[in-house]
DNA sequence: ATAAACCCTGAAGTGAATATAGGGTCAATT
DNA sequence: AATTGACCCTATATTCACTTCAGGGTTTAT
């Protein structure tokens, strides 16, 4: 299998795909004789981990940690629930965050809607009078 | 007054006052005697500026962009306008991404709360088999 | 006098890719 | 046989918005 296919099979992008190799996130590549990069299921298998993982937003370093859960099933899981927990405190602080930011877009947006004099915009308005300009 | 001065007082580290400097985001920057910079209430207001554009997901070039509206008051704001609707459109894209990403780390947050081996975490198992690994 | 707490510049590093330059390989068509 | 187009390769540079670092100078307090 080369690198377009799976490429297209995992949803990542070839670039992505080499660039992960050589984090050292994907394993095992072989190559062929014209030293074409040949991939197989274990590759499809790491890249479906990958993306689940970067899904939940992790690192590519804590991606590399549940990985080495998986390759040690005997190592003790306390930092896989460390990991997850505070990957979905984060979530829900970026949550929060982005919820008070779509209602200041929602005011903004709402204060203009026609083409005209920047002086005369509700937006830039409101933005000049905020930051007292 | 001194960098950390207007650093204490805008939130923003000095670094990045000194980066956004360099950027042209923050104009008409003042020295005194020894070299040191010296802001005035201009700079509060362009810095108070930025982080309200900021805080609403901007990018420093459409920062840049509308504090080229407030300069030209004259400038038509039909752009302004596209940059707050697209911006909202962004934002809440990211909230719909957000959510998910949310309710799929509940979900696996559930299904492990204490230390053991990692072949037998449930959070280890589901990214294991939905990974076909 | 000295130390802590400021300030300066320029360059390099961060994360997670994406893009670019410059080249090799392969299958099909002319 | 030659050429075209679609692939593949490496290595390096670029992106964004900062942050950190190295190596200094200045000011304030003890």
């Amino acid at each position: 299998m080369k690198i377009g296919d799976i490429a297209l099979e995992t949803g990542f992008s070839i670039e992505t795909i080499r660039f992960y190799e050589k984090q050292r996130l994907v394993k095992n590549v072989g190559r062929n004789a014209n030293n074409y990069r040949d991939y197989g299921e274990e590759q499809i298998a790491q890249l479906v981990f990958i993306k689940q993982c970067r899904n939940i937003g992790l690192g590519l370093e804590e991606v590399k940690s549940l990985q080495s859960h998986l390759e040690n099933p005997q190592s003790d899981c306390g930092e896989v629930n460390r990991l997850i927990g505070s990957a979905l405190k984060k979530v829900r602080e970026q949550l929060k965050l982005l919820h008070e930011t779509e209602q200041q877009l929602k005011h903004l947006n709402s204060l203009c809607d026609h083409s005209g004099a920047s002086h005369e915009c509700g937006i830039m308005n409101e933005l000049r009078t905020t930051s007292n300009f």
